[in-house]
RNA sequence: GCCCCCAUCGUCUAGUGGCCCAGGACGAAGCCCUCUCAAGGCUUAAACCGGGAUUCGAAUUCCCGUGGGGGCACCA
């Protein structure tokens, strides 16, 4: 499709967690610029000094790198348009306020937060959109000069034309057309001499050669202002694209602190850092937000490469998405099963290691192909094969009596079963099984119910992996013994 | 209140005027497989927000409602 290379970028505000919907809008960033051999860069939005929060630009840049979303360009990679972090571009965004002023386009503000607040009282008692008064939008030249020369402390206001309409053309939506009225004399740069976002991103996004500009919904409003920036100052546009926001689980209004919370509770998040504990993997994570406002007729299950080769801006949707997690377990799940089995393998170690567990990786390569299908999460590995590496399992004395037995027939088959085992020279599931079958036959015990207490004893739970299968692996010395202990436990019931 | 955006199964979506009595996926239900739990296979239920208009013909175009979402800061 696209044959020039896009250069896109991912702006966060290190503001708190990186959460789902950066990582979306990152994804579609670098698939857009992977397919073109274009750039995806990270800039860092920290131009609100008040609301920077230490330690947030480092999660976010382990974030994207936990998902493998590698910039191309970013604070701590460097690259030919930095430096990445706005609070590091101070001087690019007076310089450019100035450029405005000098064209007329902008203008000096004296009026303090206290007016303003007053005013905007007063324009709401009257029913009135709260909106600038243009108390300082036609002060004389010289009278700004002075009061600038007096130490005056003033903003930068844009000033926006109060006649006609703005027609802003959005990649998803078509034209887009504002009353000019509707709009604000905002302010571009604060009295800290650093910008607003409405400054700064336009600047940026010039200076850094950005192509496509793939951002949330909320900017949509004030999308107008933006596009009269860039004309101002005389600005090729990008390719604007307005995603949509994503909306907590019932539909009903956007996520918010308390819809986190109760994700949490269940096992979930849409904080990125939270992801890896969770066992979720970043091909799940990355699998399930893409397919959030872009449509796929079929196939659905894709690796990021495959995303790559598919990914078009046209067939992105500009509607809402209310998150469902249980497709992310799915997604999750799937992407699983992917998986190699060496890849698996140290995947799953870390959640043993976390466990406490000793992990014998000759064991851990010959165990995945047995969980591999039974794992929803990483971390459920630890319910379906932690008693791998356990010296000692610790059955609930009551699953070991199978159903419709009691305690004595339950002995009666364990001990049975010791004595089969024993007879083993060794334990490969092909031939240890064969004796059990015919033990069931001859018994006129169940299959359930002898391979569940089998199971219970020798696992020390009522839901394992195969049993043959699992008991080749944990060798005969392991099994016997196990038996031995549970037959134990039986025989004191 | 004002402005902007959105609208297909419960959810994510395909659909760009006839191929649609609307396709896929998750979830749900049932069956098969089965040593538990999964995975897998097969099957079923489930939607074009409402009303006008354009057209031979509309889920698809236009208008009006309604509903949902976003914004109205010296925050991003």
């Amino acid at each position: 499709m696209s044959i020039k290379p896009a250069r896109t970028r991912i702006a966060p505000s290190p503001t708190g967690h990186m959460h789902l919907g950066t990582a979306r809008v990152a994804l579609y960033d670098y698939l857009l610029a992977k397919k073109t051999g274009g750039q995806f860069i990270l800039r860092i939005e920290d131009t609100d000094l008040k609301r920077t929060v230490p330690g947030a630009e480092q999660e976010i840049m382990d974030g994207l790198r936990w998902l493998g979303l590698q910039y191309d360009e970013g604070p701590d990679v460097g690259g030919p348009h930095g430096p990445y972090r706005q609070t590091e571009r101070r001087d690019i965004y007076q310089h450019h306020a100035k450029i405005l002023v000098d064209k007329g386009h902008a203008y000096p503000c004296f009026c303090t937060p206290d007016h303003l607040e007053k005013v905007r009282q007063e324009q709401m008692k009257r029913k009135e959109n709260p909106h600038y008064d243009g108390t300082c939008r036609n002060l004389a030249p010289d009278e700004a000069a002075k009061r600038i020369a007096n130490g005056k402390a003033c903003t930068i206001r844009f000033k926006m034309p109060h006649e006609g309409a703005t027609v802003a053309h959005d990649h998803l939506r078509g034209d887009i057309t504002t009353e000019n009225k509707q709009l604000n004399d905002y302010v571009i740069l604060k009295t800290d001499g650093l910008p607003t976002y409405h400054l700064a991103a336009i600047v940026d996004d010039h200076e850094m050669e950005i192509t496509h500009v793939m951002r949330g919904s909320e900017w949509l409003s004030t999308f107008p202002l933006h596009v009269n920036i860039i004309r101002a100052f005389g600005w090729e546009e990008p390719t604007w694209v307005h995603l949509s926001v994503f909306l907590k689980p019932s539909g009903k209004g956007k996520m918010s602190k308390r819809e986190a919370a109760q994700a949490m509770k269940d096992g979930y998040s849409i904080f990125i850092k939270d992801m890896q504990d969770l066992g979720f993997t970043p091909e799940g994570v990355l699998n399930w937000s893409a397919l959030m406002g872009w449509g796929v007729a079929e196939d659905d299950v894709m690796t990021v490469g495959q995303m790559v080769e598919r990914f078009t801006i046209a067939s992105l949707t500009p509607s809402p998405a209310a998150i469902n997690f249980q497709k992310l377990d799915h997604f999750n799940a799937t992407h699983i099963r992917l998986l190699t089995t060496a890849d698996l393998a140290a995947r799953l170690k870390h959640y043993f290691t976390c466990e406490g567990l000793n992990v014998n990786d000759d064991v851990l390569l010959k165990m995945i192909p047995l969980i591999r299908e039974r794992l929803t999460t990483l971390d459920d590995c630890i319910s379906f094969g932690a008693f791998f590496f356990k010296d000692e399992v610790a059955p609930v004395a009551e699953d070991l009596i199978a159903k419709g037995l009691d305690a004595k027939q339950s002995a009666e088959v364990a001990r049975k079963a010791y004595q089969i085992l024993e007879a083993q020279p060794d334990l490969s599931h092909e031939r240890c099984e064969p004796p059990f079958r015919e033990y069931v036959e001859s018994s006129g015990f169940n299959a359930g119910q002898v391979f569940g207490i089998l199971r219970v004893a020798v696992t020390g739970q009522k839901v394992s992996p195969p049993l043959f299968e699992s008991m080749e692996i944990m060798g005969r010395d392991v099994c016997l013994r196990r038996l031995q202990h549970a037959i134990g436990m039986l025989e004191k019931m």
